[in-house]
Order: C-alpha cells, then sequence, then structure tokens
DNA sequence: GGGGATGATTGGTA
DNA sequence: TACCAATCATCCCC
C-alpha cells in the first residue's frame, strides 16, 4: 500500500517532461534531495489515498493543508496529464450514438396522434369519423363519440406535455447540480471541461431513457383509447332500416343467384353508405343464414318477392318503352338493380299472372329455386356473374303462364 | 336481464 | 382470393 504512490509516480508518462516538478528534482542537484522530495510527494499522494477514510473535519482540514501545499499545482497538472491520456482516450470513441429507430418510432407516432407537435383538428378524429361511417353508424351520436375521443386525446395530451416538462426541468435542475459540483471538485482533482462535458451526456441519456418510457406508456394509451372508439367489433351497428332494405331487395331478387359481382358490390355499397367489405359481409352472414334456415326467412322471402313482382308489373304496364329494362323496385326504395333479365322475376311474374296471388305459393317457389340450385353450391364464382340469365332460375322463366 | 338478431372476425377450403 | 362455416361481440326488443 505504502509503494503505490510511488508506483504510480514512477510510472506516470510525462512526468519527467513536466515544467513544475522535474525542475525541483533537478535544481535538488543531490541524490539526497532528490529522495526526500520523492518522499515528500508519496506522502502527499498517501493522504489523498486515504481521505476518504477519515472524517468530514478530519478530511475537510487536510483538503485545506493539501490544496495550500506548494507541490499542488505540479502534481495536479500531472494527474490531469495521466488522466487525460489514458482515460478519456479510452472512452472517447464510445460517446457518439446513433439515433434509436425506437425513440424515433415513438416519436412519429406521438405526432401523428397529434399528441406532441403542435396542437390539431385530430387526423385521428378524422378517422374516427371515416371508420365509423364505414361501419354503417349513423351520424347522430358520432359527434358525441368524437368529443369525447378528442377529450380524452387532449387529456393524454396534457398529461404528456405536464410530465415531459417536469422530466425536463428535472434533468435540468440535476445537470446544474453536477456541473456545480464537478467544477468545485476540479479544483482538488484533475477534472477537465470534457470529462464534465461527457458526465452531462451521460444524465441526459439517463433522463431520455425515462422520457422513452413516458412517451411509450403514452402510446400505450392512445392506442388503447383508439381501440376502444375505433374498433368495429366493439361499437357495431346495425345497418339502416334502408339499406337492410336494399341488400334485402338485391339479395332476393338475386336469390338464384346472390353473388354481386364487384361492380354490384360497389353500387350497393354507395347506395347503403357502407363499406363493399360490409356489403361482401352482409351477403355472406345472408347467404349463409338464409341456407340454414329457408323457412324462418320465406315470409321475407315473400314480401320481396311481392315487391319486385309489383315493380315489375308497373315498369310493364307504363309501356316497355324501347324494351328498356324494368327496375323492379320496392316503393321509396332506393335500389335501381337491373334485374329484368334475371331469371329471379320468375316468381314474380309467375305470382302476378296468376289468378290469385298466394305469398306461400311464392315462397314455394323460391324455396325450390334455391334447392334446384342445390344451395347455391353450382354457383359460378361472383367475378363471373354479371348476368343471372344463364341461371338455374332462367329454367322457370317460360313457366310464367 | 335474457335471448334472438346481426355485423364482424377467423380459420379452412377450393 | 372469394367464399363458407363457426364464432364472437354487440345491438335491440321483450
Amino acid at each position: 500500500m505504502d509503494e503505490q504512490p510511488r508506483m504510480m509516480l514512477s510510472h506516470a508518462p510525462g512526468m519527467a517532461a513536466h515544467a513544475g516538478l522535474p525542475q525541483h528534482v533537478h535544481e535538488g542537484g543531490t541524490v539526497v534531495d532528490g529522495d526526500a522530495r520523492k518522499q515528500e510527494l508519496g506522502e502527499i499522494l498517501q493522504q489523498i489515498m486515504t481521505i476518504t477514510d477519515q472524517s468530514l473535519d478530519e478530511a475537510q482540514a487536510r483538503k485545506h493543508g493539501l490544496n495550500c501545499h506548494r507541490m499542488k499545482p505540479a502534481l495536479f497538472n500531472v494527474l490531469c496529464e495521466i488522466k487525460e491520456k489514458t482515460v478519456l482516450s479510452i472512452r472517447g470513441a464510445q460517446e457518439e450514438e446513433p439515433l434509436d429507430p425506437q425513440l424515433m418510432r415513438l416519436d412519429n407516432m406521438l405526432l401523428a396522434e397529434g399528441v406532441s407537435g403542435p396542437e390539431k383538428g385530430g387526423s385521428s378524429v378524422a378517422a374516427a369519423a371515416a371508420a365509423a361511417a364505414a361501419s354503417g353508424g349513423v351520424g347522430a351520436d358520432n359527434s358525441a363519440e368524437h368529443s369525447d375521443y378528442k377529450a380524452k386525446l387532449s387529456q393524454i395530451r396534457q398529461i404528456y406535455h405536464t410530465e415531459l416538462e417536469k422530466y425536463e426541468q428535472a434533468c435540468n435542475e440535476f445537470t446544474t447540480h453536477v456541473m456545480n459540483l464537478l467544477r468545485e471538485q476540479s479544483r482538488t482533482r484533475p477534472i477537465s471541461p470534457k470529462e464534465i462535458e461527457r458526465m452531462v451526456n451521460i444524465i441526459h441519456r439517463k433522463f431520455s431513457s425515462i422520457q422513452m418510457q413516458l412517451k411509450q406508456s403514452t402510446c400505450e394509451a392512445v392506442m388503447i383509447l383508439r381501440s376502444r372508439f375505433l374498433d368495429a367489433r366493439r361499437k357495431r351497428r346495425n345497418f339502416n332500416k334502408q339499406a337492410t332494405e336494399i341488400l334485402n331487395e338485391y339479395f332476393y331478387s338475386h336469390l338464384s343467384n346472390p353473388y354481386p359481382s364487384e361492380e354490384a358490390k360497389e353500387e350497393l355499397a354507395k347506395k347503403c353508405a357502407i363499406t363493399v367489405a360490409q356489403v361482401s359481409n352482409w351477403f355472406g352472414n345472408k347467404r349463409i343464414r338464409y341456407k340454414k334456415n329457408i323457412g324462418k326467412f320465406q315470409e321475407e322471402a315473400n314480401m320481396y318477392a311481392a315487391r319486385t313482382a309489383v315493380s315489375a308489373a308497373n315498369a310493364s304496364s307504363h309501356g316497355s318503352q324501347a324494351n328498356s329494362p324494368s327496375t323492379p323496385n320496392s316503393a321509396g326504395s332506393a335500389a335501381s338493380f337491373n334485374v329484368s333479365n334475371s331469371g329471379d322475376l320468375f316468381m314474380s311474374v309467375h305470382a302476378l299472372n296468376g289468378d290469385s296471388f298466394q305469398g306461400a305459393q311464392v315462397g314455394a317457389n323460391v324455396q325450390s329455386q334455391v334447392m334446384a340450385n342445390g344451395g347455391w353450391q353450382d354457383a359460378p364464382t361472383p367475378s363471373s356473374v354479371t348476368s343471372p340469365t344463364e341461371g338455374p332460375g332462367s329454367v322457370h322463366s317460360d313457366t310464367s303462364n
């Protein structure tokens, strides 16, 4: 232990070249003087080494003694030099770090959600509106939901900024405190400005990791909020009556082949103010549920068949001007699908031409038609179904009288 | 609140 | 990739 300070001194690079200490050694002239000085330096280093073992008062007194020592500036400069050459050169290379991609993602997301950056009308709110509209929801209570969403988002934004401000303040305070401490310590131990700067960077990194946690939890909160407000499944809305009528009308007027083409789906979607995917869902559900329980849908089928028939009759009685395709719509319905060449119309015409219109009779036809089609088993792919004339329904078309 | 209705989702199939 | 079948989650009427 006693040897350590001496070893440090003797091995210290640049010691001999230093302006302060070597002069003392050389000026001394004799070996005895040199030994005495070495011993003196050893004692000083020894005191420095053991200063932490002493009580605060003792240490303060010793510190004062060391500060006033005539060898102190020379020793201090040498230690600075050694430290500069060894420690900082090793660590210097590790300081530059690339931007954290995770942090960048979080920042982008917070910006996109309108949590960070300038406050805006809310693209998310617009997205919520679009999603709600797409899910077939009527606009009546959408505005209430949006304002609720907006309020909650603004709450998250407020909390985020408050916490961020707190973190920044704490970071600045802590940095200032550490810098002051290091500046004060730099009077008694070698601390270069570069080292202080490095320490500040370390503190900033630590605080930015806390900030990242804040950003992460804010993102999570926004995600939860979004899913709660925008999850179509949670916020399922029944289609409005008119939309259901339009869809049913198409379904029953194309009962032999209820597979609307992409164009028909788009048209239906437009008319019903829903998405094409919702139209597909609806037809998928309808086909399955109809097939599973035809009896249950009999009445409905009859009703729509009758409507179609009435529309067809009206169209023909108004003079089949230029043999224009009829539009078998229900009165008041917005649907205007061209089914004049649809084989499904057979049942309507059949019903009309019969002496007495019997719903059950039409229903029976509907059922037999589906059954004849093997429950749509042989239905062509939807994309190829543009005209159901070739469908099984057309087989019955000449049986109308 | 219960239960049927209904829109959406998911996994499998051709 | 569209469709089917089963299932889920919600709506809505009683």
